[in-house]
DNA sequence: GCTTTTGATTGATTTATTTCAATGAAATAG
DNA sequence: CTATTTCATTGAAATAAATCAATCAAAAGC
């Protein structure tokens, strides 16, 4: 019976992220009440960019993509999230709307976490905040590393940053070329998808990297670290 | 003799941000007593990207352009900021080097606040905390428009953007073109030096803009939106 | 003052990249 | 199973942007 409950309690969530675990128990049991844990299907948008954000997101556990809109129509992935990672921080200092979108790559387990209650427990536990901004900070470095990606360089090293992001260690246990296309390459690399298309063919005719379908895998990573240096 | 001191002390500072006005007197102090105060002249590097970070840097007075420095030794400029606020905060939440370089465009003065005292303010004082978050969202959504800007726009898209934002409110008094030259233009576009040149002649050219000397002025302001927004 | 360096401008050329259009393959709906 | 839609691939053409090289203007050094 209890087991039943307990999936849903944040005490016993397996997926909980480094900074709850600083929290004291009647702090985990405070934002355990104040949440709501849900489940999106493969396609669904979790947050929509300019939306009101009346929660801070915790990806439990899932597939999820998160990404820019631009004002000419364009995409601009950010990052792909496996688990124990928010979305929409920003809602809890002050900002009203979601700063991106975000959708699920797969079936993904979801916790809306009461912007009122988190703020609480910010002001509470110190230890607790300190590390909600470590994570916070660890978010804009990827977005900096995102910058100097897309601000001038060339498609082939853009394209690189891209694969090698896929293709790193963070992504190895969870098939994620089965979850995304060409195009979303191509939005991480901010180049065309036809561009993006002819320079992976490019790269496997080079046996730079081998294509299977949707499925890439490195073969020559220090050739791509340096497409990715030369920019 | 109390006003020669009073001008280095924290509690009497003008250029108090937002948040050390959430600091109780003991608090602001404590500060105070581990801050140091220095004048940065015009070209100095006031952090280095990579560098050891000690310090969280506090803007009190001057101008200062953050950027980001690429592996193919180009610069995406970040920001212009002119006082009140801080420079690598990360350097709080265990991050240990700076994200980004800084230099001053012309006399600052910069408080290096010491990461140990403020990191214990942090942890008193909740409020505080919080604002000090704001702050970091805010810079977070800037970022982000940064993407926007760089990663698919056409480079008259590019240049408007930059534009609106070095004509912007916020640098109405401070002469901002007398401090940075076409490349510092360029490189918040993400645009060749010579590129941006070209742009601005023809942007001259139909009275979109006025451009005498380092001095440019948005003559037509509704046309640069329309540019920004086109992409 | 003159010299040297730095920054701005310009046009020509080369390179990079997108767009368009067509085709084929794979996935999905009915 | 078939029809339909979506996704991947390809080449040709058009467009965008960087690079190169030269000149001129302004600022800084001596």
């Amino acid at each position: 019976m209890t087991s039943e409950i307990s999936f849903n309690k944040c005490q016993e969530c397996i997926q909980k992220s480094t900074c709850f675990n600083l929290l004291v128990p009647t702090e985990l049991d405070f934002i355990s009440r104040n949440k709501e844990q849900i489940t999106f299907q493969r396609g669904e948008t979790i947050c929509k960019q300019g939306a009101f954000a009346n929660y801070v997101m915790y990806v439990a556990d899932g597939l999820v993509k998160t990404y820019l809109e631009t004002v000419n129509d364009k995409i601009i992935n950010l990052k792909i999230i496996k688990d124990s990672e928010f979305i929409g921080f920003s809602s809890l200092c002050g900002k009203k709307n979601y700063n991106y979108s975000s959708v699920a790559l797969k079936k993904s387990t979801i916790c809306l976490l009461d912007n009122d209650s988190f703020r609480q427990l910010l002001l509470k536990n110190g230890e607790f905040t300190i590390e909600v901004m470590r994570l916070y900070c660890k978010n804009e470095e990827h977005i900096y590393n995102r910058c100097r990606t897309i601000g001038y360089k060339y498609m082939l090293g853009r394209l690189a940053d891209a694969l090698l992001y896929l293709c790193g260690e963070e992504f190895e246990d969870c098939d994620i070329f089965e979850y995304i296309q060409r195009k979303d390459i191509a939005d991480f690399a901010c180049i065309s998808k036809e561009s993006a298309v002819k320079l992976l063919m490019d790269l496997n005719e080079t046996n730079v990297i081998r294509l299977s379908g949707r499925k890439i895998v490195i073969l020559d990573k220090a050739e791509l670290e340096r497409f990715s240096l030369k920019g």
